[in-house]
DNA sequence: CTTTAAACCTGGTCGC
DNA sequence: TGCGACCAGGTTTAAA
């Protein structure tokens, strides 16, 4: 499901919709194992707190409570968190609801490899979950010198930007769709970059998913904001999902390729 | 240490 | 219409 993008459009629509609400009473659906079990308590230890801040990190959500502890949410592949009236009937895949006064919070997820459980917020940043995650590319620190220090090995650069110790947020989609801009083949080694294509590459990075978050990222299948919207990203993507279609720029065809067991799109005449 | 593969799941699509 | 194979925005674990 989501990157960087999508993630950052949900807590977007979260903050306009459950800002500073109080919880009201939370419900666990499902019994079904998620990435992890849901913890037993997580019901009883948020209702009554308040919603007083909510910030993404890499592909996390965090809502931070008035209670100092921190509901934390990664949506995998196939989950979704949608606002909806108190009159919302349940369905298939929704494993766990927040309810405030007047609308619920519903997380749903099909193939339950998403995430959702309950952290300290003292023990935040120390968790084994955020304690090795790379850089945020939204950070002023993300610079394309730090890419050349974390690009120190022969790893094909597709694997090396997906590789959440390196740099969160860019998943396999992002990843194909900066590398295409920057005309680098998903293939090159991350250590044979040349300068100038670490200054394209970090440019386009950040670039892509500032276009996506505009247009409300992209939806697929699954993806969708908190209203149940779906962003349009999708429709401007250059290379991913368009195997066999003409190259935006040259008219070559684009090639779709299996690296570490995902898709990989690009145009062997513009990325080299 | 790095690198690859498999595992975790459901649901949709495609070919026979 | 059915069935099997394969695919999907991610992450973690085990094996090589």
């Amino acid at each position: 499901m989501p990157e960087l993008p999508e993630v950052e459009i949900i807590c977007l629509g979260l903050r306009e919709k459950i800002l500073g609400d109080i919880i009201l009473g939370a419900e666990h659906i499902t019994k079904l194992k998620l990435r992890q079990e849901v913890p037993i308590n997580i019901s009883k230890k948020i209702t009554n707190a308040k919603i007083v801040a909510i910030e993404r990190r890499a592909k996390y959500i965090q809502i931070f409570l008035s209670n100092n502890l921190v509901i934390l949410i990664h949506l995998g592949m196939s989950g979704k968190l949608l606002i909806k009236d108190s009159s919302y009937i349940l369905q298939k895949h929704d494993h766990f609801v927040v309810k405030f006064n007047d609308k619920w919070l519903v997380f749903n997820d099909p193939r339950r490899f998403g995430l959702i459980t309950l952290i300290e917020e003292n023990n935040l940043k120390k968790h084994p979950i955020f304690a090795k995650l790379g850089m945020e590319p939204f950070d002023a620190k993300f610079t394309p010198k730090y890419l050349e220090g974390v690009f120190k090995n022969k790893q094909p650069i597709k694997l090396a930007l997906m590789d959440n110790y390196k740099l969160v947020g860019v998943g396999n989609i992002y990843a194909s769709e900066s590398l295409f801009f920057s005309k680098i083949s998903p293939t090159r080694a991350s250590n044979s970059l040349e300068k100038k294509e670490l200054i394209a590459l970090h440019y386009n990075i950040k670039k892509i998913l500032e276009n996506s978050i505009k247009l409300g990222g992209s939806s697929l299948k699954d993806y969708a904001k908190v209203s149940g919207e779906k962003g349009y990203f999708q429709n401007f993507f250059y290379v991913y999902g368009r195997e066999g279609k003409d190259c935006r720029n040259c008219g070559a065809k684009i090639i779709k390729i299996k690296q570490a067991g995902r898709a990989s799109f690009y145009c062997a005449d513009c990325q080299k």
